[in-house]
DNA sequence: GCAAATTAATGATTTATTCAAG
DNA sequence: CTTGAATAAATCATTAATTTGC
């Protein structure tokens, strides 16, 4: 695309194939109204909003609607996506784990406040005792094997699978769909 | 506020350490993993990860868990700091550029409680008349506001007529691209 | 060379968000 | 409108690096 440094903001006027590039006021506003509790604004929020934003770089109605379109799509796809990792593992592993975690942290409510009071009610520190646990993990496996002469416990090295952990400690191993790759 | 005397205790031996103090090679497996695209593993992963990691050193569940948190969390304010700085070297903000943008970034305002005016109704056509329109978003005003009254160049805003954007009609507008963030 | 003092990293907690379910 | 679930951001706290004076 004969992209000739230009400002930034290379909104050209003319027939117009740049798209819109936010400056990092524009976006920082815009988050804060997101925020704030403004997911979806009115045509006349819009115009006002661009009207604000304009001082900080070119913007246009569109821009903003868009902007909070996405946003706010972005969000709830997000949140989906989570919800939905953590109900595939509820049905995995209804006995225990499962709890992606900082549920676990919060260990008492009342005396949360008043004292560090020490951490030892960690609900993970009882780890299952390693007798199946390390049988099956591809990829941690390979990583966690090289370079050190001692070689673990597990010394099989699979291929090149990407997935983690499969397994659970007693059943067979139904892979909990992992979302970690972004 | 004053700091209890620490137990002070060795860390991997026995007892109550203080906090946990991983070994080189717990480091290194942990950033290969997370390099692998581990970035948030479960509740089972963390046990896999533990137990595996035990062999080097004492180690717990919570350690794994607040390791990527921390290094996750990391690793994203450092891109944004970059970021940051990028833009605003392209930006160029005379009058002080130097104070922490992170600061602004900062949601510790609790504007939230102010009632989302949500309106999906947006015909343009329709829209009320302007004075009334100012007047039922202040939180809008008082977020659109400049924070010091910095102004870069741009200092056109006009609070009336503006630019219109395109419903959802015969037009086409497919360049709402996300670029803003990340 | 060595510790006390100071600074930078990083482990561990707390707080503020988000969307959706009830 | 309130609450549930789960963070990620922000913050607190302690360890490791380093500087400094002797």
């Amino acid at each position: 695309m004969t992209s000739v440094p230009v400002p930034v903001n290379t909104s050209r006027s003319g027939g117009g194939g740049s798209r819109w590039c936010p400056t990092p006021e524009q976006v920082m506003l815009l988050e804060r109204m997101y925020r704030s509790g403004l997911k979806t604004p009115s045509a006349t929020q819009i115009q006002q909003i661009t009207s604000r934003l304009s001082i900080y770089g070119k913007i246009q109605g569109k821009n903003v609607f868009y902007w909070f379109q996405n946003h706010k799509a972005r969000d709830r796809q997000k949140l989906r996506k989570k919800l939905m990792a953590l109900h595939h593992q509820n049905r995995l592993h209804p006995a225990h784990d499962h709890h992606p975690f900082q549920t676990l942290l919060h260990p008492v409510e009342d005396v949360s406040k008043c004292k560090p009071m020490i951490n030892n009610n960690w609900k993970i520190d009882d780890l299952p005792s390693d007798q199946t646990l390390m049988c099956d993990c591809p990829l941690m496996t390979m990583m966690l094997m090289d370079h050190q002469g001692t070689t673990p416990y597990c010394t099989r090295v699979p291929p090149k699978t990407l997935q983690l952990f499969p397994l659970t400690t007693t059943h067979d191993l139904k892979q909990e769909d992992d979302h970690f790759n972004t």
